[in-house]
DNA sequence: TCCTTATATAAGTATTTGCTTATATATAAT
DNA sequence: ATTATATATAAGCAAATACTTATATAAGGA
């Protein structure tokens, strides 16, 4: 793994934003929607976090209709395994369970 | 180990410079002096690297004359540790068998 | 004491970053 | 087709970052 490559994924997880959403998609996957009210910024912002985690290859995407589901790729680097053990499991954001207010358990 | 220093800490190693620093320090103490050789930036700049990397509790001095010597701590948190193992080292820049072009080896 | 050397700090600046609001795109529903 | 919803992209801005040069501090040697 050169310096380059090791440089590029410690600074896409080198803001706390961006370590509260690893952290959520610890739990599996979870959609743009609910990063926004878990982080209380605006969709934007989340957007540009998750394509920063992306392009250094440590998320990937799933299209569900209008939704987007995000999530860790499996075969993480072995610096990526390492930085995603330590980071602390947050709640309030298991998308499996509920996602985008859909499911019954909202009440919008 | 809490996300505020897990951030502190990927903040302090998401720099390439810094990055070299930490791979020259994996192969023992290394002085100022050799530091800039090795980046090609100046004396100042260096400092302020070194200074943030001890801020987030990654390195520590030792002062011989008017020489400081920088070294990794030894007791990293399990987030360091990882990603040291990954860090590449670099050559050229051993404070060991090397330093501040003591040693008679040195052609100024 | 004065001068030199090694390092740190201060001040200034250009670049990068992380947000915002506004707008574009894509899908779904009416 | 129109409207609503979810997300992405664009543009602008304030704060942080990484350098520079200049200066301060500290130790050693003449």
């Amino acid at each position: 793994m050169e310096n380059t490559l090791i440089e590029k994924q410690l600074k896409a997880a080198a803001d706390l934003n961006r370590i509260k959403l690893l952290a959520c998609m610890k739990n599996g996957e979870v959609c743009v929607c609910d990063f926004v009210d878990v982080l209380g910024i605006s969709q934007p912002a989340v957007s540009q976090h998750l394509r920063k985690l992306k392009e250094a290859g440590i998320i990937t995407e799933r299209k569900v209709g209008t939704w987007k589901h995000y999530r860790l790729v499996e075969e993480q680097t072995p610096l990526m395994k390492g930085i995603l053990e330590q980071i602390q499991p947050l709640t309030g954001c298991n998308c499996e369970t509920d996602c985008c207010h859909v499911g019954g358990n909202s009440n919008e």
